[in-house]
DNA sequence: CGACGGGACGC
DNA sequence: CGACGGGACGC
């Protein structure tokens, strides 16, 4: 992990827009990276609000170029206790949302510096690791990101992430962001073209991209309409034991013998899962669900006098087809020393 | 063994 | 040689 840099910001002022030195960065107010693209400001609250009253939330949306606002893959979220912005840093940054893992971490305050900063850095050699760059470029200035691409198509880390071990080949391309453009122009200068120790090429450092006017960005509307993109993610750290997983076959088994009824409430599919532990939180069914797809939003059902779970909790899931599938993986799983139960929602109540 | 919130539409 | 990400500062 890496450790806030507290100190290093030598302010150049080179900006031009307001006062604000970055000294005193926010303790409430958060940014979140990595959104899945389905993603909605509410739902993005919804999971925010499992920490503590968020004061504000706000997901970014392209509405330059157009089409239906995109996502942008972030967004903001303000708490009203710094207390509760250090807590969701600590349990929701890295949480698994379908095929993203998101990012939490302070935001710092909006300005013109911090634009502009990222690095597109080619030429590296093969061998060269994530820490290794960020050592190459550490000198110039506080790093915020750094990212090697690889070949293969694997969960990466985001900073100094330590024991990154699959085998993914470096393609020796990557990207550095840092804190204040300055400190990336000055890196340019200083490492462009210059021949890393131990290597025989010099390597090529420049600004990045900017991810929004490229061609890309007319996705056509049908890649949100087809159904089955999702499948191949199984829920990366759900490894449910022989007996209680089922075979593909039993889709049908399930969806004639359990019928959802009641289950679909509006805009969703309600999951009842059964057999949490006292002391469980919301950010666990965030944590067991998010991988599955689009979750809309979870409640752990709780005791009002002591404050602890009653053993289940509900899971509101967007589309059908996920819905299953999270149900299949994760009935009969074994969180702690518990087996769950899980499928959709009954009429059942204490009333009835 | 145990088992399906809760707040709340609009008229 | 080129290579461009998981669209990181309020779209």
């Amino acid at each position: 992990m890496m450790a806030n840099g507290m100190d290093t910001v030598v302010q150049q002022n080179g900006g031009s827009n307001l006062g604000q030195s970055s000294q005193e960065e926010s303790k409430t107010n958060l940014i979140v990276n990595y959104l899945p693209q389905t993603m909605t400001q509410e739902e993005i609250r919804s999971l925010f609000s499992s920490i503590g009253e968020v004061e504000s939330c706000k997901l970014i949306r392209d509405k330059v170029t157009g089409l239906n606002s995109q996502s942008l893959g972030y967004g903001f979220v303000n708490y009203h206790r710094p207390e509760d912005a250090e807590k969701a840093i600590n349990t929701l940054n890295g949480l698994r949302l379908q095929n993203k893992t998101i990012k939490v971490s302070y935001a710092r305050p909006s300005s013109e510096a911090i634009k502009g900063a990222n690095l597109y850095v080619s030429g590296l050699p093969k061998n060269m690791t994530q820490q290794d760059l960020e050592s190459l470029f550490n000198p110039y200035g506080r790093i915020i990101t750094s990212r090697i691409l690889c070949d293969n198509i694997t969960v990466r880390q985001f900073t100094t992430g330590g024991g990154d071990n699959l085998p993914g080949l470096s393609k020796g391309v990557g990207f550095i962001r840092f804190d204040q453009r300055v400190e990336a122009e000055r890196a340019i200068q200083e490492l462009n073209g210059t021949i890393p120790k131990g290597s025989t090429e010099p390597i090529t450092v420049k600004f990045a991209n900017n991810p929004s006017n490229n061609s890309k960005a007319i996705p056509p509307l049908a890649a949100y309409l087809t159904p089955q993109a999702t499948r191949r993610f199984g829920g990366p750290i759900h490894h449910p034991t022989g007996r209680f997983r089922y075979s593909p076959l039993a889709g049908d088994l399930l969806t004639n013998s359990m019928l959802p009824g009641n289950a679909m409430n509006g805009s969703g599919w309600c999951i009842f899962v059964y057999n949490l532990a006292p002391e469980t939180e919301e950010n666990v069914l965030w944590q067991l669900f998010g991988p599955f797809g689009a979750v809309q939003s979870v409640k752990v059902i709780r005791d009002l006098q002591t404050n602890k779970c009653k053993g289940f909790g509900f899971v509101t899931m967007t589309n059908y087809e996920e819905a299953v599938v999270a149900i299949q993986s994760l009935n009969g799983y074994t969180l702690g020393n518990r087996v769950l139960q899980v499928s959709f929602k009954t009429n059942k109540s204490k009333a009835a």
